[in-house]
DNA sequence: CGTTGGATTGGCT
DNA sequence: GCCAATCCAACGC
């Protein structure tokens, strides 16, 4: 859960089979932990979820509502099922490519959701298990960490259990965070662990 | 094997 | 603010 929070702030960066390359700022996340029951691993390991359920740094990437894809950052060690959904971004490059992907212009359209975020990056089933450390098409940079007061959690947006757990991390007043529609925000997240 | 509904988005009222 | 789009994994029979 700890590194939701520490992914703000980070550079996620994409190449393209053409060699171009693409990034964002991240700038809101949502853990899901093992033994939770919104989490995808919550009733064991299957053929969708099986890379969350491998080891930490390999890219977890599943389809929803007959349209979009999501990309999540598997976090625990192998067996544990757990993952950190990447849920918006601020434009850092490659954003005429990203406009193209998403058919909109402005900036604050083009990676402001977990849908837009993959689209904008050509994200798809085809990377789900890549190597976010190692490998050629998908990894975070360092970026520049958000200071704490500046991170909000509220609960996470569009689960309908588990919303007792505020693990959706956001920078506040980012213009690049999502539109969610969760509950009330609940301030900076709390420093202890569950 | 059929049904259900989803870690969403964008367009329309 | 509301809701259809659109696919498929999960689950029940």
């Amino acid at each position: 859960m700890s590194v939701a929070p520490d992914l703000l702030g980070r550079t996620l960066v994409r190449r393209l089979p053409d060699g171009s390359r693409l990034a964002g700022r991240i700038v809101e996340t949502e853990a899901y932990e093992p033994g939770d029951p919104a989490s995808h691993g919550f009733r064991g390991p299957t053929a969708r979820n099986a890379v969350m359920f491998g080891p930490a740094g390999y890219l977890y990437v599943y389809f929803t509502y007959g349209n979009h894809w999501m990309m999540n950052v598997v976090t625990r060690s192998v067996g544990e099922g757990s993952a950190v959904l990447l849920r918006a971004a601020e434009p850092l490059e490659g954003l005429d490519a990203m406009a193209r992907a998403r058919r909109r212009d402005r900036p604050s359209e083009l990676c402001s959701g977990p849908g837009k975020l993959a689209q904008a990056l050509a994200v798809d089933r085809s990377l789900d298990g890549a190597d976010l450390v190692g490998g050629p098409d998908v990894w975070i940079e360092s970026g520049t960490p958000v200071p704490r007061v500046r991170v909000s959690s509220t609960a996470r947006v569009g689960v309908r259990t588990g919303l007792e757990r505020p693990w959706r991390f956001l920078v506040a007043g980012d213009p690049s965070v999502s539109r969610g529609r969760p509950g009330p925000p609940t301030g900076r997240p709390r420093t202890s662990r569950p």
